[in-house]
RNA sequence: GGAGCGGUAGCCUAAUGGUAAGGCAGCGGUCUUAAAAACCGACGUACAUCCUCGCAGGUGUUUGCGGGUUCGAGUCCCGCCCGCUCCGCCA
């Protein structure tokens, strides 16, 4: 053993022994507990970033633990390896997307592998080889054969800049989610899954992941799913046969409608304005409003709009005409199009009737139960009170009355309850060269024909020109596109359309647990021997997009007979980022920390530097850390204590050098305390003398320790106690290390102690022994190298990950004399020590007793002494 | 507008209703020609107050602010203030 800690070359031994040994490869043995730790596969953008870090540290410390359990641990590994900077680097340079995802692939996994994951790499997955996508273009057609999947031209979100597709979600704020440009709205040929149909399902079964998933995710997915409970009423239009179907989740409030308000694109528009004198008026206004909603712009700002159509409604409930309108703010795409108006009830139509002057109406009392005049109010009020001037219903309160007129419109034929739900069908296809091609046929005679499987995987052809103008790259490549029909033979095109790349992530981790299959995408039993996920890891962004799918997926592999579950992640972990202070010059932007001067100017134009905004790492904000550089200047094992050091693992944490600095000097005091303790314990006799954590080691049966001895041994068993609940319950992993810090202390005042006695006695030795063991061992899950490297070293021939945790004896981590707190009235007046089995009485006398707490008491009478056993006691006096 | 998370000493982070813990930085010492590193030690803050001015020491108050419940509140309840994140013309 060297006297000091080289890191890098401990890192590479060990890395390299690690490959050679396939130390964490794993099969399915149904004699142990399986454990299965996922961390969300990699995205190909082509460099490692502190992110990933901390993703990473975080699981591969939970494998480790697990694995020193007992447990059999899948840790497996992938790459989401379809996607746009492959096809934006092709695009601007001309490069090969295949190249480009596959350099940095070889890249990243050079980068990670500098980490020391404990991946089974063996069971590695890349979503852009034809192996993998294969399996994508299986389950589409197997979906397309239920009924799971349907094409519609449909108002797609398109990015400008990128030339692609979003869905909703991806699209959700108006800009595209990876490149943040401003969205606007396209027609096109699209296919979509029918998420909706699961919608129910999707939002029943987030009960179930309570206690295993942040509570924050499932209000997030609830609030996305959206379900509202309400009712559709139908209102004849007046002489005519027509009608107009609206959603409201409010009937109770339908006697305050004033008018009926139809979605720009609405149907019924044409019919209604035929012949009536305001027609092309009404239809180019319709249209112009129509196109702004296409364009998408800032809807938050836009200023309610609308126009009359001549046509009038009967409100079935008391026979009342409303006036038909068409306004900008409501939506084709949510219910049904159309609306009933309620100003006093809902405050877009509050805006929008006071704007055009339309009747007001009051049919329920304020939270406070009085009745304001129409006239009066200044908004509307949406709360559910009590209604009010609403025929036979009224003095209802308005869940009862919602309920009770629902009823009604269902016996009189005019309505009927309804759900709907925020979460809409899922566009999956894309037009864009770098992903999974659509298995589909186009033929004129036979319609729309699925490949064969026996023809699959449909290849991404390669060298293709990806600078085409509009449609998919695809289109331009006749030798892709023309192909015989596989049912008549005749000719036929392929379908052009890739599919989305989160169709590639829902499934990955099926795949990892039977990565080499070439008959299906798995088998069944393995994945029943492994799923469901035990923890899954990664980041918060993905709370409602991937974590969305992936669900659903799931249920749709139930559903073809595949799977056996409902839900496939039993934990979820949402890590929080990691993020560094930025420095903004106002004539030269982001600076690098090294363009500021002492004086936070900067060092090109001398100007007055913003300073002190801690923001998420990013390279456009030049504070990004590259972590290959922290590797080479302190290594793995420092970089990822210092992460997981950093705060709670879903908790935001902030880069600082010096206390990266400190996670190293902590790995260097740890190596030398075992340095100088490393020969005695590797010469001990293993043979005879038993493991720490034994009850019936010499030590324990030692009556007569010394002092230091003893609070070694009850120090290192509370420590152990700690930190194993700690990953059992919470994963609250800095404070691990931290007591992990604990420990080493305690061993540096032990080996004080030691010294000061002129040197280890026999039962200093053992005791040693066991607290260093079970130091080294504690540390595997954060710092594998430096572990398994002073493992070696205290003479241990096997691996630590073939290596048991380390136990704790209870007997053991309990204190012979306790400290216990004596308050009087509530305030600390002082401490009494105690021994550990001092009964109830014994702390009243020994606190009454107390020359302080007789001070305090001051000769008042004791009116009550609250005794808590082995932590304090409160005297109470008047 | 809705939902969620958070505010603990210079900084970061702990604390089943029961002694506010640990780390970092900074401070003093040992070692050294010196520095660094290492090791050892003390260490939250401001105000009020006692004592002989000060120093040191003692006492009280102080977990964003204000109330409440309780023998006892960082923790529970109510009301504010501040910060962050996500969502929203969703009828």
């Amino acid at each position: 053993m060297k006297e000091k800690y080289f890191p890098q070359e401990v890192e590479e031994k060990w890395q390299k022994r690690w490959a050679d040994e396939r130390a964490f490869e794993v099969t399915e043995d149904p004699s142990r507990p399986k454990f299965y730790c996922l961390e969300m596969l990699a995205y190909t953008s082509g460099r490692a970033h502190i992110g990933h870090v901390s993703n990473f540290s975080i699981g591969d410390a939970l494998a480790w633990y697990k694995r020193m359990r007992g447990f059999n641990v899948l840790h497996p590994f992938g790459w989401d390896a379809f996607g746009q900077p492959a096809e934006t680097a092709a695009i601007k340079d001309g490069t090969d997307p295949e190249k480009f995802t596959r350099d940095a692939i070889d890249y990243m996994k050079w980068q990670f592998q500098k980490m020391g994951l404990s991946y089974d790499w063996s069971r590695e997955v890349a979503s852009c080889d034809p192996e993998y996508y294969k399996w994508n273009q299986w389950f589409f057609i197997r979906m397309f054969e239920r009924g799971m999947l349907y094409r519609k031209l449909a108002p797609v979100n398109w990015c400008p800049k990128e030339n692609i597709s979003l869905s909703n979600e991806q699209a959700s704020g108006g800009v595209c989610w990876r490149c943040d440009t401003p969205v606007i709205q396209k027609e096109l040929m699209q296919w979509f899954a029918r998420i909706t149909d699961y919608a129910g399902q999707l939002l029943d079964d987030l009960d179930k992941l309570e206690g295993g998933w942040a509570e924050r995710v499932i209000t997030m997915q609830r609030n996305w799913i959206g379900r509202s409970y309400g009712a559709h009423v139908t209102f004849q239009v007046a002489d005519s046969d027509e009608s107009i179907t609206v959603f409201t989740t409010r009937i109770d409030t339908i006697f305050g409608a004033n008018a009926i308000i139809l979605a720009p694109a609405h149907p019924l528009i044409e019919k209604l304005v035929e012949g009536k004198p305001q027609r092309d008026e009404v239809l180019a206004f319709a249209e112009k409003l129509k196109r702004e909603q296409l364009s998408g712009g800032v809807i938050e700002e836009m200023e309610k709009e609308g126009i009359f159509t001549g046509g009038w409604a009967i409100n079935p409930f008391n026979t009342e005409r409303l006036p038909i309108w068409i306004a900008n703010f409501v939506l084709i795409q949510y219910g049904t199009g159309a609306i009933m108006a309620v100003p006093s009830g809902d405050q877009r139509d509050f805006e929008f009737s006071r704007k055009y002057n339309l009747p007001f109406r009051q049919i329920k009392l304020t939270a406070e139960g009085r009745e304001i005049p129409p006239d009066q109010l200044e908004a509307a009020d949406e709360e559910r009170t009590t209604t009010v001037n609403t025929g036979e219903w009224s003095g209802l309160p308005s869940e009862e009355a919602n309920r009770r007129m629902t009823a009604y419109a269902e016996g009189q034929g005019f309505g009927r309850s309804a759900i709907t739900y925020k979460l809409r069908d899922w566009g999956i296809s894309r037009q864009r060269y770098w992903g999974t091609p659509v298995p589909m046929v186009h033929c004129d005679g036979c319609g729309i024909v699925p490949v064969p499987d026996a023809q699959l995987p449909v290849v991404l052809p390669a060298g293709v020109n990806l600078r085409v103008e509009g449609g998919s790259p695809l289109d331009h490549v006749p030798q892709f596109v023309n192909v015989a029909c596989p049912q008549c033979k005749g000719p036929a095109r392929r379908d052009t359309d890739t599919m989305d790349t989160f169709v590639d992530s829902n499934w990955y981790y099926f795949r990892y647990c039977d990565p080499h299959n070439d008959t299906a995408p798995f088998a069944s039993e393995k994945v029943a021997y492994w799923l469901p996920v035990d923890q899954y890891i990664g980041g918060s962004e993905h709370a409602v997009l991937h974590l969305i799918y992936t669900r659903y997926w799931t249920k749709v592999m139930r559903d073809l007979g595949l799977v056996k579950l409902d839900e496939p992640v039993a934990r979820l972990l949402t890590q929080g980022m990691v993020c560094k202070e930025t420095y903004r010059c106002p004539e030269h932007e982001w600076l690098y920390p090294e363009q500021v001067t002492a004086d936070k100017t900067c060092s090109i134009c001398g100007k007055s530097v913003e300073t002190g905004r801690v923001e998420k790492m990013s390279k456009s904000k030049n504070n990004a850390v590259d972590p290959i550089e922290m590797i080479k200047i302190h290594g793995a094992d420092a970089l990822r204590l210092f992460v997981l050091f950093a705060g709670p693992p879903e908790k935001d944490k902030e880069w600082s050098d010096t206390a990266f600095d400190g996670a190293s000097r902590y790995l260097q005091r740890v190596w030398r305390i075992v340095f100088k303790w490393h020969r005695e314990i590797a010469n001990m006799n293993w043979e005879q003398t038993s493991r720490a954590g034994s009850v019936e080691t010499a030590t324990a049966r030692d009556g007569v320790l010394a002092e230091h001895q003893k609070t070694m041994r009850r120090r290192m068993h509370q420590i152990i106690r700690a930190i194993t609940e700690n990953f059992e319950e919470r994963l609250r992993l800095n404070t691990c290390i931290s007591s992990l810090m604990e420990l080493t202390n305690e061993l540096y005042t032990f080996d004080q102690a030691v010294e000061k006695n002129g040197g280890p006695s026999y039962p200093d030795l053992e005791i040693a022994r066991d607290a260093i063991e079970a130091l080294i061992k504690m540390l595997a899950p954060f710092t594998p190298h430096i572990a398994e490297e002073m493992w070696e070293c205290t003479g241990h021939g096997t691996s630590l990950s073939k290596t048991d945790w380390p136990g704790f004896d209870a007997d053991l981590a309990r204190e012979e004399t306790i400290e216990v707190a004596v308050q009087v009235n509530g305030k600390l007046r002082s401490r009494v020590f105690v021994s550990a089995n001092a009964s109830e009485a014994d702390l009243r006398e020994a606190a009454l007793g107390d020359e302080k707490v007789k001070a305090a008491a001051a000769g008042r009478d004791v009116a009550k002494v609250i005794v808590v056993p082995r932590k304090l006691v409160n005297v109470v006096v008047k």
